[in-house]
DNA sequence: ATAAACGATAGAGTGAACTCTAGGTCAACG
DNA sequence: CGTTGACCTAGAGTTCACTCTATCGTTTAT
């Protein structure tokens, strides 16, 4: 079973646009042509499910570039593209930490708003009376 | 006690073109000035803080702008301030349920990353020798 | 009194990641 | 045989959030 850019972009939610996009920056160097046109076979969405994940955590298409030509060099595979992803998963694990640590302030923020408010206008009350 | 821009962007971990960015979309309205210089106060640190929380945690910039238009205004900040960042709050708790899934998705293709290659190559194999 | 240090503004430039447009190819259908 | 529809490329345009530059004003120390 193969799948044309349009399918692919129904099954990631990328745009066809975006796919496009994608293959320009290479990382898209796996897919087959037929006519110049791309043809996408099952393990491709999941090389592409890979991608879409890695930029959801947030590593810049040039990263992912490197990590997939790494993938795509036999004797490099299990070494580097291992070790990249390896290194993304603490980087994400950190961020994990650090966006609850954002959801704690948050929530102290909202318990402490109107203390804030009352805060900044009681100063500003004192600075127009000056 | 107060602070000059330089000192603010020492302990916000800000640039001080930053903060002026800030200042010039509308997020520091509380900013007074003395002399066309600004002069930063304790709380106005407090309110940069929460403006550096909702960007970490991915506000666009004209949103935090509208939040802190409402709690500038006295009638509305316990509606419509605290409307805002209850609903973002929620979007954090997805972002971190979100993350949570891509961290599973990653360890899954780090544990299948020898696979996904060795299918990829095996099916190349066979379209070269078509 | 003048130079250094720090502050200000306006506006141009940057980089990332798309998104859109124009113009073209190709296979299938009536 | 022509027209639709899906695909293609090259490249221009867009958005966001800064970042940098040029130029100017104000304190402060020598």
């Amino acid at each position: 079973m193969s799948y044309t850019i349009s399918q692919v972009a129904q099954r990631t939610g990328l745009s066809i646009h975006a796919i496009r996009y994608y293959d320009k920056e290479g990382l898209l160097p796996f897919v087959d042509r037929h006519n110049g046109t791309r043809v996408f076979q099952e393990q491709d969405i999941d090389w592409i499910d890979l991608i879409c994940c890695l930029k959801k955590t947030g590593m810049p298409i040039k990263d992912i570039r490197t990590l997939i030509q790494h993938c795509m060099d036999h004797d490099a595979v299990l070494d580097k593209g291992l070790e990249i992803l390896a290194r993304h998963r603490e980087n994400v694990e950190e961020q994990l930490k650090e966006l609850q640590r954002s959801l704690d302030t948050i929530n102290y923020k909202i318990k402490h708003l109107p203390r804030m408010y009352k805060e900044k206008f009681s100063a500003e009350a004192v600075g127009s009376a000056n």
